[in-house]
DNA sequence: CCATCCTGTATTTTTTAAAATACAAATTTC
DNA sequence: GAAATTTGTATTTTAAAAAATACAGGATGG
């Protein structure tokens, strides 16, 4: 049963790995819409398998609309249909960035409560052992369309500082900062994991599909944590970008990061 | 048989794909080390599973070294036996650390052609319909250990103005500038993609793992491309951070990364 | 037009994974 | 120390996936 995203990807074995992989790599680019994948023989040997398992991946892949098969010519990656609803994200800027997000995008709030935190928070924050925090998870929509799953985790005594109705209204830090909260910085880590079932359901995508992590954790200016921030990302809805200029003369010609307005044109 | 990695997840199943969810969400801090990951029996109820199912994925992590099983009491997760050899960049200062990186850590070249470019790398270079490229595909490694994949893309014309050897002296963009060519600005894309048998082989790690990819077009002050380059790094290996500040006064106040030698303080 | 390379389809067999079950043994909790 | 919870182990059954194989039919390139 386990009817999942429309698409009949077998539900534990190779053909499945093998869907999520080429998946992958057609919404990442490796192959480009019009490009013709290759051959399913040629496949099945790449991956180790037979061709059987191969095609039971591709019918997955034609399932979600992904490519088109031809036969006698070959399979070729379909052009989107519709929307390339890329969402793009500076991110020498994030955090304005971000704010001007909330205004174009939809939340969703999966779940709020108080709890003690998970090991990796609590370090995190350096709270005591018996320090409560609050959770809430949240999910990020564009067109009806989840980007992002959003979980943070706010020490409880600053929690209490505002209400859900606050936060609903005014960003987080403009919340602490009127209360005399003095956010001073903040560290951000990027890397990638791998959707699990919950945040799969809620991303509406694959469990075991690559997914982009962000953690952040803020401090005050007394190097207090104030919050800590894991976002999750759909790669093929957002995306991460910087640009660089090269500066300078010389030997001191070098790198530098664009930010503000100019980084802005997101023009392909 | 297809031995890989010292684990022995099964090949294709819902083992496998429960083997790599654990293991992402271990390296990944969602279990931190020492403390008790959630009964078997709790497993095999979350992912819809069976306990035995779930004891496969764990006898794997076991072979991993990555968690023990105590009889009766639980199954924790392994403090690191030695190295957290948690490489780290900073996002803002990518480049030059890029650099700094190049004289501690070790390459090796795995593959060097002159080809038709894949048609993503021929749009973002704003190639010619037949113009070629020189391809490389290096692995960088630290303490012997690859912690990262990475596939240049150069233009033939331009490629053909240094030597191998060059390259391995000097950082390509020196190269470039000194024979004239006026290296302007580059634009990066943070992504996450799934491992491919050629990739995981190589970063020695499970196909079907997340990984961190980076995306680097660099051009030229006529906006002609110079350099593709397309990187994947293992997220138990490597780590992107920056660090932002909060600047300003009143409604100005807002965020601003961080760059240069103040970054550097990556302690936890 | 012919050779070749591709997908489409079907069937059978084999292998592998998963599930269901039952019970033992270690550990923790109360 | 009894009860509950957890991992350890073993066996059997069931189901699913993968493989092997064969051939038809469309597309392409010479």
């Amino acid at each position: 049963m386990n009817v999942q995203n429309g698409s009949s990807a077998p539900e534990g074995g190779k053909a499945r790995r093998i869907y999520l992989l080429l998946k992958d790599e057609i919404l990442g680019g490796t192959h480009a819409p019009g490009q013709a994948l290759p051959g399913e023989l040629r496949l099945a040997e790449t991956h180790s398998v037979s061709r059987v398992t191969i095609r039971r991946a591709l019918d997955a892949l034609v399932g979600d609309g992904l490519v088109e098969r031809r036969a006698g010519s070959g399979t070729v990656v379909r052009r989107p249909s519709s929307q390339p609803v890329q969402l793009r994200a500076d991110f020498a800027t994030l955090m304005p960035q971000l704010k001007r997000m909330a205004d174009e995008t939809t939340a969703r709030l999966l779940s709020f409560a108080y709890m003690t935190p998970p090991v990796m928070v609590a370090e995190a924050l350096n709270l005591g052992p018996d320090e409560r925090v609050q959770r809430a998870v949240r999910l990020r929509l564009a067109n009806d369309k989840a980007f992002s799953h959003l979980t943070t985790y706010v020490p409880e005594n600053i929690a209490q500082s505002y209400s859900e109705a606050d936060l609903a209204s005014t960003p987080l830090f403009r919340l602490l900062e009127r209360r005399g909260v003095v956010v001073e910085n903040a560290r951000q880590t990027v890397s990638a994991v791998l959707a699990t079932p919950e945040t799969a359901e809620a991303l509406e995508t694959s469990v075991g599909a690559a997914l982009i992590s962000l953690t952040r954790v803020v401090y005050d200016s007394a190097g207090a944590g104030i919050e800590y921030l894991s976002a999750l990302y759909r790669p093929d809805r957002f995306q991460l970008e910087m640009t660089l200029n090269r500066v300078g003369g010389g030997d001191d010609r070098h790198w530098e990061p664009v930010f503000g307005e100019e980084a802005k044109q997101s023009a392909t």
